[in-house]
DNA sequence: TTTGTGATGTTATCTCATAACACTCCGCCT
DNA sequence: AGGCGGAGTGTTATGAGATAACATCACAAA
């Protein structure tokens, strides 16, 4: 993240089991579904949830070989699009860059708080059932997906300059 | 605009009277904020608010000159930030594109219903100090600004096929 | 007129994302 | 076993969106 400010102190990174439990999980519920976990997805989902903040696209491309080797652009894109479709992670539009769902839910709408100082970003429940779908009703429009992303700065960034 | 379907039942853009009125109503209110209303800054709100709906920032580019010939790409970015800036226009995050502000406040945060059918695209007061507002602050979060958009179907595409 | 600031012109480059097509893998039917 | 067929990948190339850097210009204040 380009930090404007010297603060990091996110909820820390999730470490390596956690990383693995939840790779495990969503591969488990994938079968489930009938679709497959495989190799590159769960790479690109590790960096993800490991990362614990949004990752530019390039950054998943450069850290995707496990030896140093990056991936071709198209393999990260794919994978990307998948776990976004699956509700595994999302795109964070305003900053064109990816995070892993903290959710833990299937496809779902998501709204995000981002301090634009240290970068954390936190995934909060998207009020589409509320102030935007009763302005989407008045307006007789049919809603499909949403973007929905606040910035500003986090609790710690607000108190330190 | 990109149809997926072939309805075409806009408000209809503006026709030049309004597009010009709006362009002086701009101007004069810049230059009592002590601002100016250049060639370039007028070129690309005029272009905005001919068009009616989102426009890409390299459409804007190609359209530029009034005798075809295309701007320098910085010409139009540079408007462009003025003119969010200001609150003439906004950027649509989730499709890379640029508006007219048709609320025609100063700076202001806004909501966005985008019909993925026929690119109508409408202006709503921003629900910040709704859900979200709420979210932010049971979280902790200072929001300075917000990026809230909603794609679907208008009304006129939810009947047509 | 001088001088400083904001705006523009111009070139080049950077970042973000996808098209297209060949090939592989794997389950399924025969 | 043999032969589909569809999903997923590898690879190359290119399209689309945005900005860095620096020279120059316009304009109003001093
Ligand atoms: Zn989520
Ligand atoms: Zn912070
Ligand atoms: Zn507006
Ligand atoms: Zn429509």
């Amino acid at each position: 993240m380009a930090d404007a400010c010297q603060h990091h102190h996110h909820d820390g990174p999730p470490g390596a089991a956690e990383v693995e439990r939840a790779l495990d999980a969503a591969g488990t519920r994938l079968t489930a579904e009938g679709e497959r976990m495989t190799a590159a997805r769960s790479r690109v989902l590790a960096l993800l949830l490991a990362a614990g903040e949004p990752v530019k696209a390039y950054d998943l491309i450069a850290r995707f070989g496990e030896d140093g080797q990056p991936a071709k652009p198209p393999t990260v894109y794919r994978a990307l699009e998948f776990l976004e479709r699956k509700g595994l992670a999302h795109r964070i539009a305003s900053i064109s860059a990816y995070v892993a769902c903290t959710s833990g839910g299937r496809d779902h709408a998501a709204a995000f708080l981002i301090c634009d100082c240290c970068g954390t970003t936190r995934e909060v429940s998207s009020p589409v059932a509320g102030d935007l779908g009763r302005a989407a009703d008045a307006a007789g429009y049919a809603i499909e997906r949403t973007t929905i992303e606040a910035h500003g700065r986090c609790p710690a960034c607000r108190i330190a300059v």
